[in-house]
DNA sequence: CAGTATCCAGCGCGATACTG
DNA sequence: CAGTATCGCGCTGGATACTG
């Protein structure tokens, strides 16, 4: 039994776990938190392999959830901008050493990619339609 | 933009995050974190909810990715206990700070319990089989 | 550019029952 | 006690195509 002040009851799972379990939403936050304000696009390209589809979805729930905001200007072409609300800064920070803990993991498995990682994500572009 | 040092990359999902995110995984690291060893049972109880093959898939899953170890003694009723392993220690601080956002969410939001919690979690009981 | 609209497969996960 | 066996639903999220 560990010390009676690391003891953490976390009764209920109905709050943010389901959100946070959602397989791209704290690399969302984390995006977001790098850079400040992102775009749609943006967002799209550092998380090498969503679909737009679940990237609006998990975009949409964290708006919800008062994680992000949301503001879009009158252009064209059209510019959308997304931003951690207190919260959502609140939330990246708690999320940095699971973060820093994975990137680790991943290197001493010899992956590819790091932390700090001075160049950004590797690129990934939406395939154009013809 | 945030600071360079906090600008965080992990271009590789198909590491912990999968695992992670996995509706039970960080409660059940937690659970065994919190009691040092733990029984099937223990667990089970502290994680209000779960059914008994989602609690063994997922404890399998943490053994393959090394992050739980489990012993089994010889006895009649049989004795199987989990503890973490140097890993899954290293997990479990990474993931103290978000146990501790999601309380302390929770408690904003006037729910019940919180932490340190000294009596524990609500138990919950396996329904009896006639 | 920043999304929507559909369609659909997979599997996460719960319910229930049984066992060494 | 600590699981396994089976069944099945619902939601996640990928693929693809289209749009204001």
């Amino acid at each position: 039994m560990c010390k009676e002040s690391e003891y953490i009851c976390v009764c209920r799972l109905d709050g943010i776990i389901n959100i946070i379990s959602k397989k791209w939403a704290i690399l969302i936050i984390n995006s977001i938190g790098n850079r400040g304000r992102a775009r749609f696009n943006q967002i799209e390209e550092d998380l090498e392999g969503v679909s737009p589809k679940t990237l609006a979805d998990t975009l949409k729930n964290l708006q919800n959830e008062q994680l992000i905001g949301r503001e879009s200007f009158n252009e064209i072409p059209p510019r959308v901008e997304y931003y951690l609300t207190d919260e959502g800064k609140s939330l990246r920070e708690a999320i940095v050493p699971l973060l820093k803990w994975t990137a680790d993991r991943d290197i001493n498995r010899t992956r590819i990619c790091a932390y700090p990682c001075k160049n950004g994500p590797n690129r990934a572009k939406r395939v154009s339609l013809k």
